[in-house]
Parts: structure tokens; sequence; C-alpha cells
DNA sequence: AACGCGACCTGCGAGC
DNA sequence: TGCTCGCAGGTCGCGT
């Protein structure tokens, strides 16, 4: 169950391995994993053949790889998503690479793109190594000193997937998402969703502004990913609950140090997580496995219906976390700490 | 705008 | 034992 930490993980792990490397095959093996890339799997494979890898950028729990070397008239897996005859890797406007943040020498126009949705790897293989149960698609790089030479997508349940997509300029003009070398340039599949928790350009400000005029349950809200991308069904209980909020809060009657509240709450966990699954990650693998022995030891609130509340226990209370259906999810409280709004007024 | 729901998938555990 | 069923999760798209 990958969710940002984890991304962020694979992100970091990935950037070491793959960056500056040159992609030489494809193999689709399940073309499930690329339906989102509409145009089929010969033209995924074409367009990627060839190109080279940038860097590795993350918004919330979308993934993606800036190429540059596509061959010309890549269409990015939308029709008319380029301008027919653009060659990527052309300048998407008339500034010079350096005004596009410096340090890169082409300005790239399509990025692999990747989501893990809820069971997807992307792993650094030898040749030698066997192929995964659930390998999807197989990409070989050009040799590097002591790196593997294969990249692999692996998923079991196949919610997510790889696609190729265009480049765009960002709509604040800041970075697209967290990256070696911050582009101003955001993926077009991720560029409606909001900045994450730990995006340093994520601006509070806004984001407690939006939320205000939201008519909604404060879960809801924390799960709308174009409000604050990133934030899944386990952290966003875990969230509440470490902030002490009920998940059907109404959003217009939160306070400006509640809303603080429960987005420092959220940016805790997953930094915490983040550490955890970073420790973990020191060999080839790229994977998304490192956090699961987290979720083990640290969750608080998600699954333990029935488990006693372990914040009203230090406090000498007995109580017990419930589960409840909201938004068909399960969702866990404590009904001592987190009790529910009454009448919807607060 | 808000929201519910189905579709997309597979594996697992519960219950018969 | 073997079957069916419900459930888990994130995202997208459609209908209300």
């Amino acid at each position: 169950m990958p969710e940002l930490p984890e991304v962020e993980v694979v992100r970091r792990g990935l950037v070491s391995w793959v960056r500056g490397r040159t992609i030489t095959a494809v193999e689709v093996v399940d073309p499930r994993s690329i339906r989102r890339h509409v145009l089929g799997p010969e033209d995924f494979a074409g367009n990627l053949e060839g190109a080279r890898v940038l860097d590795v950028v993350r918004r919330g729990k979308f993934l993606w790889m800036p190429l540059a070397d596509t061959p010309a008239g890549t269409a990015a897996g939308t029709p008319g998503a380029t301008p027919a005859g653009t060659p990527a890797g052309t300048p998407v406007d008339d500034r010079p690479a350096d005004a596009l943040g410096g340090a890169v020498e082409t300005v790239p126009s399509v990025a692999l793109m990747a989501h893990l949705g809820m069971s997807g790897q992307l792993l650094m293989q030898d040749t030698g190594a066997a192929d995964e149960k659930h390998l999807k698609v197989r990409l070989r790089l050009s040799p590097a000193d002591g790196m593997p030479e294969q990249l692999r997508f692996v998923d079991q349940r196949i919610f997510g997937g790889l696609f190729l997509t265009s480049l765009i300029p960002t709509s604040d003009g800041g970075p697209g998402g967290l990256a070696e070398t911050p582009l101003p340039l955001i993926a077009e599949e991720a560029a409606h969703i909001a900045r994450d928790p730990l995006d340093p350009y994520f601006s509070f400000d806004d984001f407690y502004r939006r939320l205000r005029a939201r008519k909604t349950g404060l879960k809801r809200a924390l799960l709308d990913q174009g409000l604050v991308s990133g934030i899944g069904n386990i952290y966003a209980d875990e969230a509440l609950w470490k902030a002490r909020l009920h998940f059907a809060r109404p959003t217009d009657t939160l306070r400006r140090a509640d809303a603080a509240r429960v987005l420092d709450a959220a940016r805790e966990v997953m930094t915490d997580a983040l550490a955890a699954g970073g420790t973990s990650f020191d060999s080839l693998y790229v994977n998304v496995n490192g956090a699961s022995g987290y979720f083990d030891r640290s969750l608080n609130a998600y699954g333990r219906e029935g488990k006693e509340c372990t914040r009203c226990a230090e406090a000498g209370r007995v109580s017990f976390l419930r589960r409840d259906q909201f938004m068909n999810r399960s969702s866990y409280t404590c009904p001592v700490c987190q009790p529910r709004p009454r009448n919807g007024r607060w």
C-alpha cells in the first residue's frame, strides 16, 4: 500500500539508479499496466527507446521521469497532447533553458509517468534475476558502473501503471514537485492535483482558504487530491486521530488552529514513515516494502477496531477504537478523543 | 460544487 | 476440502 512516504522512498532510490541513463529497450509484459497510454504498447515502447532519464519527480503519489532525446513527434500517449510536429526535447517556450531552473542542458517536454496504485513496485534488477510473478513492464537501461541493467514495474493488482505524458508549465510558476533539479514544469496528468504537505511550496493559507469554502466533512477534504495531495485512507485516519478531530467535522466550521493541527499531524506521520522507510532502503531494490514494518509498529488508529486507544490509556482512561463506514471505506476513530460532531455544529 | 457509485484488479480470510 | 463472497486500497469518470 504505497502512500506518499513510500513513493518518496522510491523516488530517492530511483533517482540514484536511473538518472542520466538511456532506455535501450522496452518490454510490455502486460498491456493492462499501460492502459492509460492510449496509443498502445508499440507507441509506448517506440517513444521510450532511446530516451534519456533526466530526473525523478514526485507530487503526491504521482512519480514521473522527465525525458530527453525522445523520438521526434512523441505524442505523449494522448492524442493532441503535444502540438503536431513538435519534436520532443524542444523548449516549451522561448525562454532559454537557464531560465527554467538551470543545470539542465535540455528542457524536457515529455515524461514517463508512474503511479504505483495499490500494489505497484519499481525494482532495479540485474538481467539474470528471475522475473517476478507480477512483472508487468521491463525497461532495459544503458550500462552504468555497478548498477543493475533493468528497471522493472511489478504490480499485482494493476491499479497502478506507466504511461507517457507531456510536461506543461506549472500554474504557480513553482517547481512541479520534489526533484533533484526542480523545473517549473509538471506532468500534465498530475497538474490537477494540489501540492502535498511535504512540498516546500505547499501553501497553508491557500489550503485553509479553500478548505473553509468547502461544505463537506474533514476526511473527505483530506482525501481530495485537488485540495491537498498524497494523503490516503491510512494517513487520513492517523492524522485525524493525532489532531483529535472527527472525520465528519464540517470543514466550513474549522478554526485555523484545527486545520493547522491536522495538517501538521499528516506531515508528522508522513515524515516518520519516510524516516522508517528510508532507513530500510539500502539495497539494489527500489521498492515499496520498506515501510510495511512501520505500519505494523506505529499505527494508532487505522485497522485497530476494538483495540484500546493508546492516548486514552496513557491518560488513565479506557476507550476502544471503532470502525465506521465513510465514503465506502473504513474509518477508525477513538470515540473519546475524537468525538463526533453534534448536529453538524461546533 | 458536492457526492455517491461503479469500474478497474487480485489475494486473502471468513463462512458455508 | 472447496466454493463463494466481501473486503482492501487509489483514481477516474459518470450520473444525480
